[in-house]
Order: structure tokens, then C-alpha cells, then sequence
DNA sequence: ATCAACATTATTTTCGAAAATAAATTTATT
DNA sequence: AATAAATTTATTTTCGAAAATAATGTTGAT
């Protein structure tokens, strides 16, 4: 199995001081390095080389696969063990096309429930994305090791309110995989669309409460950047 | 903890002789016993007993309960164990709700896409679950141990060729939470609606090709049986 | 009597070795 | 030489005991 570096860096500190169990943290750092392309497509996850590369035991590492399993990150076949999730471009379609139907949902929800602290939150999550974005915007093609992390809470911040629970984690799910297209795609290209003005807007239509535009701007948000890494992946031919 | 018979009678034989790992019987078990009732919701569920009851290591049980709480059947809390997920009417409503979406969506892709294999599988449904109500109608009231396979297996027979894994497996957990909301149900009430007319006007549809006919039907169907089951569980002043 | 500190008990989580299964290799037979 | 059977090797799955943590109960000080 290829070997990768998932245990050095600042991550996996930052997931070991929060009060999980061995095999969450297993599981947050599996999950990280299969978003980050660190683990390809399609590739073989033996226990062994998890074990003596992660430190962990086979039941830990076992429960972290199975969650994964069922998050779509990786496949597993009974009795002939795991491997990481395939990609494909026909995937990467469908799963933009539900993403414009959960998202607007969740959103409009949300803005419909939410109260001042889900406001506080949000202006503090917009606030911190915006310096990420315009910090980078100056060296384009520099990835800025922070903004997925606060793009996600962006994201997460907005429709955080929604009620329904089964939404919220389908909507999470979804999220998750368009994020690993996100970082196949970026470590191809520089090329990147500077989504500053979009996500300004959507959070000022958000705090307006302005549930119309929240939902257009969001699915166009979604869109856009579907059909920007639609174009990067087709270019690189990559995952028919 | 309460005892629970759920290695008895002809379900766990039938699990059994497929060729499941342990951990996939276990969940397989444990999911039924939840969906049926067997498991009250909130019920602890602790490893010792499970392990006694169900002849499994705790291994093989953790596993399983993972899986479980990913389909949002159990709820876990860091170093605090397993309990049984709670019920709500509220969940339920926004339960519906997603159904009302997803469902009509998943079957028109389905219709679209299904050749023959989809359409005979559909007519085979179809017929075992219309010869199991037709039977069953006689004696209302009397629920048919194997309505709910038959029932469930024709609606995946209908959206069955949807070519959007993702909506086929939200599709899937949204309808097993709704299942376990109908087992809740019709233990308390014999007052049972006799859908007979729906799923037949439902399969005509489908097998016309007529997408925006069954999906009318379908969004119908589903808010008719929760409409239904929201007045039982109301009734019975269950889970607020 | 109340509360905090400590000890005990109960439960969950983790581990690593044993059992079960699959894959690869060798041997035997035609 | 080609196929099938048998053996060996590699890998996954399962188990049950050990470690870690939480819940409960006890003691002692104020």
C-alpha cells in the first residue's frame, strides 16, 4: 500500500485534544486524508498498514471504516476488506444535483428558525472565511491550508438552524463528498474562481432573512462551482 | 435491561443463510428489533446484555451498533454507551417531508432509466404485495407478518434504477425510520387504511412511464399513511 | 447535615491473539 | 502442458480479556 503522511502536521493534533474516542479519531483523520486525495481512489486499505502507520488496533481502525463506509468514503467488499471510494464524474453530477435541492431547503429552514446566536455565529464564520479569501487572493494558486476548514463552517453556519435533523446530515454527507471532487480538482489546477462576492452575498441575504434569494444564490453558488470543477476534471481526464 | 426475543422465529434463520459477516447479522438483527418495536426508544443499550442475548462478542455488537447509529436507528455518546433513538411526531413530520421530496424524485430517475430487468422485477412486487393485502383484508386488523418485506420490497422495486446512488441510499434511511413510525403505529391501532388502490394506481404509472403521474401519486400516498399515522400517535399521546 | 475527596463497582473502549476465510503457490494427475 | 486438488501464505473477522473511563458508594471534614 502506498504509504501516506497523515499523522504529522498540525491536524491530527487539533482532533486529539478534543475529548474523542480512539476510534473517532481514527475515523476524523481516515476521513481527512480520503477528502485531501492522500488515499487515491480506489485504493486498497489493509489493516496492517493502517495499524503500524496510525498506531491504533485492528478493532479501532475497523470502526473508523465502517462509519466511513457509510459516509461513501470508502467500499467494502465482506470478507475481502476495504478500499477507498471510487469517483466519477457522473457521481460528481448527481450528487451537485441533490445538493441544489438540500441546500436551499436546509437554508430557508434555517433562516426561517434561527435566532441571535445562530446570527452571531454566522457573522463570525463570514468574517473569518472573507480574511481567508482575501489573504490568498493576492498569491492565486497558493491553497491556503485554513480556508476548506472555514469555507465548511461557512457553510455549516448557515444552515445551521434547520430543524430537521435528517436534513442536516444528509446535507453534511453530500458536502463531505463534493469536498473531495473539490481537492481532486485544486490539486490540478490553479485556476480558481475567487468566490468572495458570492459568498458575501449569500450571507447578507441570509441575515436579512431573505429566504428567496438565500435559496437562489446558494443553488447558483453550487452551480457555479460544479461547473468549474466539472471543466478542471474533465480537462485532466481524470475518473471517467 | 428489558429481554427481547429477536433470535427466534423464521427472521434470523432467514438473515442467516445469506452470506453475511456476524457483524452484518448483528445489525441486520438489531435494526429489525428496533424497527419492529421489539427495542422501546431511549431503551439503553448496554454490551453485556446484548452479548448473552445475541450470542456475539462485544466486538462484533460495537460494530454493529456503529452502523446503526449512521442509519439514525441508535444514539451513542462518547464512553457512555448505545440507546435505542428516540421518537417524535416532529421527527416524523420532517421525516415525511423529505420523503414527499426525495421519493418522487428517485422514482421518476427510475422510471426514466428502467428497462425490462426493472419492469419485471416491479410486476413481480407488485403481485406478491397485492396477493399478501388482498389476503390480509379479510381479517383487518390482523397484521400480516409478511406485509412489511412485501411492502417494502415494492417500493424499492420502483425506484430501483435510479442511477443516483446517493438518493437511493437517503431514499432508503428516510423510509426505515418511517417504517419504524408505522410499527409504532399499528401496535396501538387496528384502524388500518387498506392501500390497496394507491399501490395499484402507483404501479400502473410507473410502468406507463408516466413520471409526473407517479410522482403526483407517490407524494399522495406518502402523505396520506403519515397523515394517518400522525392521528394514531397523536391519539395515543406518544412521543411528543 | 452537606459537601468534597477517595475508593469501589459497573460499563465502555481498546487491544492483540485466535479463528475463519480468501488468495497464492505447489503438487499431482491426465 | 493444462487442469484440478491440496497446501501454504496472507488477510480479514471474531473473540475475550485488559485498560480506561464513568457511575456509584463511602468516609471524613466542616
Amino acid at each position: 500500500m502506498q504509504t501516506f503522511k497523515i499523522n504529522s502536521s498540525e491536524f491530527t493534533s487539533r482532533i486529539e485534544n478534543a475529548n474523542l474516542s480512539r476510534a473517532e479519531s481514527a475515523y476524523a483523520i481516515l476521513q481527512n486524508a480520503i477528502l485531501k486525495g492522500l488515499l487515491n481512489p480506489g485504493q486498497k486499505l489493509d489493516f496492517e498498514t493502517l495499524q503500524t502507520e496510525m498506531g491504533y488496533s485492528s478493532g479501532t481502525i475497523r470502526e473508523a471504516l465502517t462509519q466511513l463506509k457509510s459516509d461513501g468514503l470508502v467500499q467494502n467488499e465482506v470478507r475481502r476488506g476495504f478500499t477507498v471510494a471510487e469517483v466519477s464524474l457522473k457521481e460528481f453530477s448527481e450528487i451537485t444535483e441533490l445538493r441544489c435541492i438540500l441546500e436551499p431547503l436546509a437554508l430557508t429552514k434555517s433562516i426561517e428558525a434561527g435566532g441571535d446566536d445562530w446570527e452571531s455565529t454566522l457573522v463570525l464564520a463570514h468574517h473569518k472565511l472573507t480574511k481567508l479569501e482575501k489573504k490568498s487572493s493576492g498569491a492565486i494558486g497558493l491553497p491556503n491550508i485554513e480556508w476548506p476548514s472555514a469555507h465548511k463552517k461557512f457553510h455549516e453556519a448557515l444552515v445551521n438552524s434547520c430543524p430537521s435533523k435528517n436534513l442536516l446530515v444528509m446535507r453534511e454527507s453530500l458536502f463531505k463528498q463534493s469536498e473531495r471532487y473539490r481537492f481532486l480538482a485544486s490539486s490540478m489546477s490553479s485556476k480558481k474562481r475567487n468566490p468572495i462576492k458570492e459568498h458575501k452575498d449569500l450571507f447578507e441575504a441570509a441575515i436579512d432573512r431573505n429566504t428567496q434569494l438565500a435559496s437562489t444564490l446558494i443553488t447558483e453558488h453550487l452551480n457555479l462551482t460544479a461547473k468549474n470543477l466539472h471543466e478542471i476534471l474533465l480537462d485532466k481526464r481524470l475518473a471517467l
